[in-house]
DNA sequence: TTGTATGCGTTATCAG
DNA sequence: CTGATAACGCATACAA
């Protein structure tokens, strides 16, 4: 076992300094030609690498970017990191990710933790507990200390930094409307409680496409989760009593249980109802019938909220507060869940 | 904005030495009660924190472990992802997460960065270009420098480490001698080419049970995918010449265009054939007919490779080389995409 | 009880 | 052209 090459041991090793070395390595003009070559093919030779901790240690700048996600077993937060990813990469970023569980706590532990030296900026999206709490002092906190944040998908107004979000009420405008269209009556949406800001503005969608057709909104037709947990069942309730021909449900997961539900009470989709989903992953693309949706380009979100980071962190002056909100469009994708009448 | 609090600045503030701040903060009974409660009143009032990355370099330790994974699009390595960070945080470390993409190149590229000084030791699976290739000098660059490695899932013999693995063969030959269990007697298999050591290792598991059940191998009714691109495709094909009663896929990908393939066929699943995947994510769980599995523990893979890590690195000595190879048992999950003739 | 000096690995500045 | 020195933030052996 070899421990790790620093500039010290190839001085020794050549006879010069370590000052020395580090101008060779560098290509310094103040350096020989000669000596130059030299240092040069030793460390080739040993393979040297610079110690990333002493670099950043020295310029206080890492030159990572830390993601934090509520959760991960979720195909939108995956390709979000991709995206993240391809650009980091490219920009000489390197990407520290964690998971906040959507817990407040771990989400506050994971930004100290990060916050100290580990990162020179944030890409979060926000744990479903905190925007619960509406306690968001550690986001503050982070941008007093001069680390760039930017949020997306589940952002907050009270904060003021850069986000990438998309306009989740038109995209849910646009999966309703495209119900209307095949001539759907009786619309039903499962979604998440208000305080799940996506939720919300997703409901609002909801709402907004059927006023524009001159249809009512009824409230019975109006299912509000507040758990993953227990969901399936409370859909299969909930579906029991109600006659519709048009379900909009705001996530894969519920997309799914809804088609369960009324499988289970003997409806087929999208024969006797259709259904369209939020959210393009795996699961909507796989189901049987294939899920119709609304594609969300998570691998865009995340790339365009790395330029964003990455930007700022590179603006020599603090570009006074020009924070921007980026939205990244929504696309209707029809597959089988949903058919004209 | 106000920079980072540093030991210097509360030094100066409060008219002692840097070395009294850090003493009086650790507790140390060098320093009298009083001067103690007054640096540690300050440095709570003003939200002190350590800079990570200064006690990295002095410690020569970060606390922080790195997984490099193939893909993250993937409830398996989400699940690792969770039970590697459970451990992690309980033990006081960090938790880095860096993808391959399957890249050799990429693979390589994280690697040295993160061994550059942003991590104590790694948690990986192999990606499928580099098991391809055969080439792992990466790898056993990290060991030399003296850097512990946890193999998981995908993981290779040549290289002398720690490893969390399943009993591939084991759980394949359970799944399909479930198949025989409730029946089934013309059994396909959809799996991997053999370069994929998950692959192979179900393939063999199919191959076993055949056998100890007295049934004969058909070749006809293997089909080995090379990429998953065109998968869906190539399985429809596959099935449309084939006449069985049992299918056995070796991921939840297969599993599902399994199924499609024969319901385009004019088949049921699983009243003319039961098909039994690998692995149980969402896709599994929630697709219809919800399908039966194997059950990998993935959680339980990344706590185990975590604890192998973290005693590795928290040993005094170098415990010469006793490496230890752990087993996570499988499980099989009966759903509804199998059932009894 | 407190402070000084040293070192972790690197680079920048300045002196030789 | 080369090398000594200081600094990044922290901890610790050693001096006072």
């Amino acid at each position: 076992m070899k421990p790790k090459l620093t500039l010290k041991q190839i001085a020794r090793e050549l006879d010069v300094s370590v000052s020395t070395v580090s101008k060779a390595l560098r290509d310094s003009i103040e350096i020989s030609e000669e000596t130059r070559q030299k240092v040069k093919a030793f460390a080739k030779l040993y393979n040297y690498k610079p110690n990333n901790i002493a670099l950043s240690l020295k310029n206080r700048k890492t030159r990572t970017i830390g993601i934090v996600l509520p959760e991960i077993v979720h195909d939108f937060f995956a390709t979000v990191i991709s995206g993240v990813e391809q650009v980091a990469n490219e920009k000489g970023y390197n990407v520290i990710i964690c998971l906040s569980n959507n817990s407040f706590d771990r989400e506050v532990m994971n930004m100290e933790m990060l916050a100290n030296g580990s990162t020179d900026g944030f890409i979060l999206s926000i744990a479903k507990e905190t925007q619960q709490k509406k306690d968001y002092h550690h986001l503050e906190e982070v941008i007093n200390q001069g680390m760039p944040l930017v949020l997306f998908d589940r952002v907050v107004d009270e904060i003021k930094c850069d986000k990438v979000i998309i306009d989740d009420t038109a995209g849910a405008k646009k999966a309703v409307q495209h119900l209307i269209d095949i001539g759907c009556k009786r619309i039903g949406i499962i979604t998440t409680v208000d305080y799940i800001s996506v939720g919300k503005l997703r409901t609002q969608g909801y709402l907004e496409a059927l006023e524009a057709n001159g249809m009512s909104p009824d409230e019975d037709l109006i299912l509000k989760i507040e758990d993953m947990q227990g969901s399936e069942k409370e859909i299969a309730e909930f579906l029991k009593t109600r006659d519709l021909d048009g379900i909009f449900a705001v996530n894969e997961q519920f997309s799914t249980s809804a088609i369960r539900g009324l499988l289970n009470k003997g409806l087929k989709v999208p024969d006797d109802v259709s259904v369209i989903g939020f959210s393009d992953g795996e699961l909507a693309h796989r189901f049987i019938p294939s899920l119709s949706t609304i594609n969300q380009h998570g691998a865009e979100i995340g790339a365009r909220a790395a330029r964003l980071l990455i930007e700022r962190l590179e603006r020599s002056v603090d570009a006074e507060e020009s924070y921007q909100t980026q939205i990244v469009e929504t696309s209707l994708i029809e597959r089988e869940s949903t058919r004209h009448k």
